[in-house]
DNA sequence: CTTTGGATCGTCT
DNA sequence: GACGATCCAAAGG
């Protein structure tokens, strides 16, 4: 996972996410469910309308983490791509659970099977614990390192899907047709 | 299984 | 002052 792998059109880079898997602590997850959102060309994105405090991080360099609040209680988690100065994120969806799952179902009570856990954006920020201080998290700083951060996206050999699933994004009232919603066939942990 | 409506607040107009 | 890249409980089939 190198961070220039990122700097390129989040179309392109969300179905390469599929199979990689996020980390926080001792909690992780494989990704199975991305949706791409363009910035300056993307009307369902935050960065459509320009930078704001709330999306600065988007503009930043990629490899970092972009997380929103949203319906009054939601937080949401998001990979930022493209180039630096260039605002573009992939939407992590829904995530397969891999470790630290007692510690998921604390965090998410209402969740009755495992696959409750993690199959939502903000499920799976809720079952990790990631929250608006860990915006701006660089997702690629060194494991070894304590400050190198809590939240990482890392590779562990499991190639992404040949031919993942597409389809249009969820949730959004603009750019509905475009379909930039990608997930890894047959997987439970979808959202819906 | 599906549908429906309520909760709740940061962000931008 | 309005609205949202959502979730959940409740109710009906």
């Amino acid at each position: 996972m190198q961070r220039s792998d990122l700097a390129d059109d989040p179309v392109a880079i969300a179905p390469l996410l599929l199979n990689k898997v996020l980390v926080v602590g001792d909690r992780s997850g494989r990704i199975v469910e991305v949706e791409a959102y363009r910035g300056s060309t993307d009307p369902a994105s935050h960065a459509y309308r320009g930078e704001t405090p709330r999306t600065a991080v988007m503009f930043g360099p990629p490899g970092h983490l972009y997380v929103y609040f949203t319906y009054g209680m939601h937080w949401c988690a998001n990979v930022v791509c493209g180039p630096e100065g260039q605002a573009a994120a992939v939407l992590i969806r829904a995530l397969a659970p891999i470790t630290g799952v007692p510690d998921m179902r604390l965090a998410r009570p209402a969740a009755r099977r495992e696959r409750d856990l993690c199959n939502g954006p903000a499920k799976l920020c809720q079952a990790l614990g990631i929250t608006g201080t860990d915006n701006g998290a660089d997702l690629l700083g060194d494991p070894a390192d304590p400050a190198g951060g809590k939240v990482r996206l890392v590779d562990d050999g499991m190639p992404p899907p040949k031919t993942p699933g597409q389809g249009t994004r969820i949730g959004i009232r603009v750019a509905t047709e475009n379909p930039w919603r990608f997930w890894v066939e047959g997987e439970e942990n979808i959202s819906r």
